[in-house]
DNA sequence: CGGCTAATGTAATCACCGGTACGTTCACAT
DNA sequence: ATGTGAACGTACCGGTGATTACATTAGCCG
């Protein structure tokens, strides 16, 4: 990070450093303590160029949400199950997943951010609707495998799949800091990673697995 | 809330109003985002009393915090799941915690936003500590009689459990706006409820069901 | 080269916000 | 009833932080 280039003018490498940059400051200080001269102050250039780019600090913001989920889209389009048996491969992707999140936690804690601010940045980027439904493409592709196999359960569908798998994966970097100082259990810990991913990975195919509850 | 009781001094009643006030104000706004003036506003008295209360903002958000986690423990304390088998117990354990969640959304919110300042302000209250541990007496008990009977897994711990269930219930109420608008479903739309709810027992008594995993 | 615009830098502005100085009033004890 | 301190109110201060006015330079095009 420290002086790799010279000054030369280069517009799209300036508005890239302020949005990497401005990722990295919104992710760890939430949106109303995040600083604009503290953002300019860890690039290159000055908090001037933000409002050349960008426009305000709010649209700053914007920016940095859409830039992070079409990013994490990317990301998750390399989290394929392969071509291995329904509950393997739900069990595989719900492995996958839990690696996924843990390596994306500036994005987890955009999403808790943004869901302090009850959403209202986030629902002006209608944009980004289509994007995560096809990533519930491949799992409702699975389990219909499953079902007409007889190897999964019939009385979910793939939005309570992700559900399940998310919400595990996503409490792990969230909460990291309130439950690891509640009980004394760093929940990132590398030493405890393979035990955390076998669990979610043991759940859903359990849960899967079982004969579904009589209407 | 509009002029129940004439402005006698009272030094209690002042004091909880205000703590009452500033956990809607910081639940909803965040920290940095909460102004000492709204709470003010939103009370019958003025930000005057903050400071003479409380001392200063931060002081306030960490009264807060620590009464809201207090007031979760005492309610905590009626989730007993009663004289069941073990198996039963622990969904309907499950169950309990998510109804549970559900009820105490500004509590949920708190969290996320203590997580988003990396817990630097819980890791003050040490107090907190032993008040979630027995929260985990209770699992354990269960888990215990259910593994000498041979129906739940060996290989689990209360703690696994327990981040299970808190996972699942807390992201419906954490991440309500993000889920919602990305997939269309409102989590909290009380028509799903019960789905929602039984499938958190569904999974923990699935899970806990099946056989251990051969080292 | 000369010039024109995109890109950048500097230094202010102005509202907002946490915190406080200072004055007042209530309620209780004696 | 009155003195006293706790409880309360008003008006203000000083700094901070988002935003912008104005000045400047770099690079490209002919």
């Amino acid at each position: 990070m420290t002086e790799t280039t010279p000054r030369r003018r280069d517009a799209e490498r300036t508005r890239a450093e302020l949005l990497t940059v401005a990722t990295e400051v919104f992710a760890t200080s939430g949106y109303a303590g995040t600083r604009v001269d503290d953002i300019a102050a860890r690039t290159r250039t000055t908090k001037r160029m933000i409002y050349y780019y960008f426009g305000s600090k709010e649209q700053l913001y914007l920016a940095v949400l859409e830039n992070a989920y079409r990013g994490i889209r990317a990301a998750e389009r390399d989290l394929h199950p392969g071509d291995l048996p329904p509950l393997e491969a739900v069990r595989r992707l719900a492995e996958l997943t839990y690696d996924h999140h843990l390596g994306h936690s500036d994005f987890i804690r955009l999403v808790s951010i943004e869901n302090i601010h009850h959403g209202e940045y986030i629902s002006r980027l209608g944009s980004l609707r289509e994007v995560n439904r096809d990533a519930l493409g491949i799992l409702d592709g699975v389990l219909a495998r499953g079902r007409a196999e007889g190897t999964i359960r019939d009385d979910v569908d793939a939005l309570d799949v992700h559900l399940v798998i998310s919400s595990y994966c996503f409490f792990q970097v969230a909460n990291r800091h309130t439950f690891g100082h509640l009980f004394d259990r760093d929940l990132l810990d590398p030493a405890l990673r393979d035990h955390h991913r076998r669990i979610i990975g043991d759940v859903v195919a359990a849960w899967l697995s079982a004969p579904a509850a009589d209407g």
